[in-house]
DNA sequence: CCTTTCACCTGTATGC
DNA sequence: TGCATACAGGTGAAAG
């Protein structure tokens, strides 16, 4: 499941193999591969052909490839998405929705997309100054890495969302970038239960779990580089650092690596929330005041 | 306006 | 063996 590091991982990737290159062709086989492209796929296509691509850009967990032309190529992994850089012709992979070659005969970029959760769209791009971002994600908030994110600013803005600091953490107008996994890890190093209240949370402690969270993702980040495979913009979930060094996500009855106390799941939102007992005390009342 | 819920997907694992 | 069900979960539309 794709979060900020993984997803940086791939952008590190496409500015390596794409970033200067010309598209010849795209394809698109699976038209839900492109279903907030509106115009649909022959103007996808239209759009891109004879384009160049200036660099590979990030958002949180949105990707984007600038065009030399008044739009970008704007991508979300989803759940399962991978962006891979093949061979020329090399056999089409299971799940593959979208298919880009380029002028200069090298390899191509393939969308392949199990679940379907992903998506690819060209987009025009709009000024949210300082930095300039596809149309659709002017309303994502900066990401934790990025210069212009504001803890200060974070701060005020959680602290008046009436919900639970998980829910705030997953909610990409307020931080982007943190997914379920990150948001369980960042919670846990902070000592934190998911379901305490925003507004109950000291300046201290906020700053703490936005420490946490960028700890968390940052050492992710440096094991997914370690693993990555240069021929291949490969999001590979199983790899490396989600075997060794998850503290609480996905190890349900596992001793808590502070304190020994097995680690218990709880549902929420129709999916999993992992978490210490003894370090992360669910609050007595919560969401109160 | 703000917060919460739900639909969208398919491969894998588990239960009867 | 076969069928049903649970689970993985990010996003935006819809509902509350």
């Amino acid at each position: 499941m794709p979060e900020l590091p993984e997803v940086e991982v791939v952008r590190r990737g496409l500015q390596h193999w794409v970033a200067g290159r010309t598209v010849a062709h795209a394809e698109v086989l699976h038209p839900r591969a492109i279903r907030r492209h509106l115009p649909g796929a022959e103007e996808f296509a239209a759009r891109l052909k004879g384009r160049t691509i200036g660099s590979a850009e990030r958002r949180g967990k949105y990707l984007w490839l600038p065009l030399d032309s008044p739009d970008a190529v704007l991508a979300h992994l989803g759940m399962s998405g991978q962006l891979l850089v093949t061979e020329p012709g090399s056999a089409p992979e299971r799940h593959l929705r979208i298919r880009l070659s380029f002028t200069d005969g090298g390899p191509e970029l393939r969308f392949v997309d199990q679940r379907t959760f992903g998506h690819v769209l060209v987009a025009p791009m709009t000024a949210r100054l300082p930095r300039w971002v596809p149309e659709p994600i002017a309303h994502i908030a900066a990401d934790p890495f990025e210069p212009v994110f504001d803890d200060e600013q974070f701060a005020i803005d959680l602290r008046r969302r009436r919900t639970e600091i998980k829910r705030a953490l997953l909610d990409q107008s307020l931080i982007s970038g943190v997914g379920n996994i990150y948001a369980d890890e960042a919670l846990w190093r902070a000592r934190l239960h998911g379901t305490r209240s925003t507004a109950t949370l000291t300046r201290p402690k906020i700053a703490e779990l936005l420490a946490a969270a960028r700890e968390v993702m940052t050492e992710a980040l440096d094991e997914g580089g370690t693993s990555f495979d240069s021929l291949y913009v490969n999001v590979n979930g199983e790899s490396g650092y989600f075997e060794r060094s998850l503290a609480v996500y996905g190890r349900r009855d596992q001793p808590c690596r502070r304190c020994g106390a097995p680690i218990v799941r709880e549902s929420f939102m129709n999916r999993s929330s992992y978490s210490c007992p003894r370090c992360q005390p669910r609050p007595r009342a919560p969401r109160k005041g």
